[in-house]
DNA sequence: CAAAAAAGGGATGGTCCCATCCCTATTTTT
DNA sequence: AAAAATAGGGATGGGACCATCCCTTTTTTG
């Protein structure tokens, strides 16, 4: 049984990236600690194949590079078998590198760290040993979100929301139908569906339909 | 329709703020903007209810309080009507009384913002006309997350779990039927098949069986 | 114009989870 | 010893969502 640990003191956070790791294994269980301590205490107790972590630990300096380096190295040593990937809302390269130095397997900025991302993380640490990807936003639009929809309606619309110019409708079905792993014509009945609930309920649809 | 929007650049942290919201009002839509301007767009385009803002955005010097106020302060009076909630990871009572003073109805910390937390500081906005929440470590023992489990019963797992000595399985099986608003047999029902599921996949259970 | 794309809808079977009610041993408390 | 709590099951109906296949009309594009 794959098992891992997510060291964030944020607790929305936490539960997130618990998200992505189960997201990322089919079969696992997924422990979460909010501080250095309770993280300690598990590594003492239990084998793990995975630790994320967040350096900006109660307790600790954040500004500190110091405390930083010390709490990452505590858990490296703790679990010096383990796949470890730091995730800081404070980011740079220059960290990184030194994180990579003393064993880290990936460094992440939470600018950027999306549903899905963590995947191509893991993929990146198994081919190239290491995985970077530092904070940046890209984001030119919002992001809709409607109470009323299906999270696959959800998904069609947030898609077609981000269609780029001149980009047919039928390849944003194909796409769809490809990430989510079932029919292009599914995909299009979705995508109808969601809109059609939105225009019933007077809602003003997002720019590009 | 209740119009909701989350401005935060961290993706999962935004995403989750999200989900919070929607949470709190049955029906609604609710939009995320990665960045300032992206929300100063939409604050200019259509009528909010509320806006959630965590000040250190893309652009903008974290450490700077001048900009952290900047930020919010532009937000507020882009939408004078809206309530404004102030999110954030490095929290302090000097900066919640300064965002207090330029229209923000509440200062949240991220350390301790759990799922559930935002309907109580809608609570709190309501009867008090303020809700502060400093961020403070309180977990004492690790969260487990078992993908083999169903919400239902993963949630039965995380309250067991964290049982205060003493008291029976019956009063939590009453607690949670309260808050999840079903049958206590249910709720007991729930935890035997978990509990029952750990075991067959020979799975060390959280201490508290 | 002809062909493709798009809008708009109806019907169906399957699956997973929710919620409930039922039952019997075993253990712990009182 | 009696009562309560706990462990361990089986069976059931309902609902939401998933995924698919089908249909017609209008609009856009080549």
């Amino acid at each position: 049984m794959f098992r891992a640990l997510v060291v964030e003191d944020q607790t929305l956070m936490r539960l997130a990236l618990m998200n992505e790791v189960q997201a990322s294994f089919e079969k696992c269980v997924v422990l979460g600690a909010e501080t250095l301590n309770i993280a300690t205490v598990e590594l003492q107790n239990g084998h793990f194949d995975l630790v994320v972590i967040d350096p900006g630990l109660p307790g600790f300096d954040p500004t500190s590079q110091g405390d930083r380096v010390a709490v990452v190295d505590r858990i490296i040593e703790a679990s010096p078998s383990a796949i470890h990937i730091v995730v800081t809302g404070s980011d740079n390269r220059c960290e990184a590198d030194g994180f990579r130095r003393i064993g880290a397997a990936a460094y992440l900025g939470k600018t950027g760290l999306a549903p899905g991302v963590f995947n191509d993380v893991l993929d990146d640490i198994s081919t190239k040993g290491f995985s970077l990807r530092l904070s940046r936003a890209v984001m030119t639009k919002p992001d809709y979100r409607f109470s009323v929809l299906t999270p696959r309606e959800q998904e069609a619309i947030d898609m077609m929301a981000h269609r780029a110019p001149g980009v047919k409708r039928k390849e944003i079905f194909s796409l769809m139908a490809d990430r989510l792993a079932i029919d292009a014509g599914s995909a299009e009945k979705y995508y109808k569906q969601a809109r059609a609930k939105l225009m019933r309920q007077g809602h003003p649809l997002p720019q590009g339909l």
